[in-house]
DNA sequence: ACAGGACATACTGGATGCAATCAGTCCAGT
DNA sequence: ACTGGACTGATTGCATCCAGTATGTCCTGT
């Protein structure tokens, strides 16, 4: 039994490892290219390496880990032209997400989203930061109805995290100006109700955000690891 | 040993596995709602069912599968809302991949396409239609570099390929033609180097396929089957 | 000193067997 | 006749054990 999953008895074990494993590589406890043991996360998570394997099949499958028959398992590095190309995706995906979503938005919820905004202007701490932002975009992405594109912009915000990261780490704080403003000025759109602006607005703010990330080579690895 | 995969020794048996249960669902062998045993699979497949079982994680986590702890798997089904979230999706992604693509498409690819597009028009037989609709389209996507676009749109082809399939059966000759002539207009924008109008047509031709699902709600199941 | 190869170790991949859970059936009670 | 509950069969989930493969090291030969 773990002492870092609350508990989630009804789940099977293979559903808990992979909820953890996806945890600890997204909070930067695991980093990309790491190596992950079998053995030592089924001690972790107090079972047998059969869970453990599912949960690898299935984040490998989400693009968090990277397995290679008969070797091992890693997780994931992107190069810059991978991240890239998340991005790019995120910037066609995201506009129409919000769309879906922004009819249901009651206005607390555009009131959760200032106070959010607001919040993360103050934090200092990096981990804080992240989290706050992740949960700013994602309140606007509370979509009734379907789950497929939510659940895919999900996937796409996971596998871009560690750059995510490590590029906050190193932005100044005239790009960071930019960036809140980016926030309040969606806050406003969804407020007046104005989604073709809203829409435009995470456009280029994602499109900024990449741009930014292609203008910091030195956090991605040199060369293409996953030569397939 | 199976007679279906054709020997595929170096890769694992799970990996196998996959892609063998993955051909067969696309192929439509197996059929949305349908009940999967791992016991059967484990013999027709010729291993045990712990490969088959990271088989089917893997699988769900490309939306092919459904899995109920304790309880078992399933071909997933899509209602008509989902499947027509994952057309909207591909609107707005394919024209994106298609630009990344179509700067190294050579003459001949292009003339091939030419071919292909003749070869779907005299086509009869519904499951060589749907083969050579997906070769096309993909025939378009051949980009150098990355590939974690063309892999998504993969799976976003791979998850409605059932609904495609029993669309197929009952379209018209008319909405045929119209498709056919998408298809010509397609090659032609791509020989004459025209990507913007290329990219029109790919979202075009996705949106109209997406609205004549819409008009077929008996081809998906009455309920959500997906309470979650 | 250096290159090539054989060995040892560690880890992954897979098979078997057992416990737990679910679904369908039968029976009893109202 | 119908509803509620216990039982049985089937199937999934997991742990242990064994085989296969890759990596790193050491030794030998030149």
């Amino acid at each position: 039994m773990s002492e870092l999953t609350p508990a989630t008895r009804d789940g099977s074990a293979s559903a808990r490892i992979a909820e953890g494993l996806r945890r600890a590589i997204l909070s930067g406890e695991h980093r990309p290219g790491e190596r992950i043991v079998q053995e030592e996360l089924a001690e972790r998570y107090g079972g047998s390496r059969i869970p453990v394997r599912e949960a690898l099949r299935q984040l490998e499958s989400e693009g968090l880990v990277r397995l290679v028959a008969n070797t091992g398992a890693w997780v994931q590095s992107l190069t810059m032209a991978q991240c890239s190309e998340v991005y790019q995706t995120r910037e066609r995906l995201e506009p129409l997400l919000l769309r879906h979503s922004a009819e249901h938005l009651t206005d607390d919820v555009v009131h959760s989203l200032d106070e959010l905004a607001q919040k993360m202007e103050n934090s200092e701490d990096i981990e804080e930061f992240l989290e706050l932002d992740r949960e700013f975009h994602f309140a606007t992405y509370r979509a009734e109805g379907t789950y497929v594109l939510r659940d895919l912009v999900t996937r796409l915000w996971n596998t871009t995290q560690p750059y995510r990261r490590a590029y906050t780490s190193l932005v100044d704080s005239e790009h960071m100006r930019i960036f809140h403003d980016d926030h309040h000025m969606l806050v406003s759109a969804l407020r007046d109700g104005d989604l073709k602006l809203a829409e435009q607005i995470v456009a280029i703010h994602i499109r900024r955000t990449r741009v930014n990330l292609e203008r910091h080579p030195e956090i991605f690895p040199p060369t293409d690891p996953n030569h397939e």
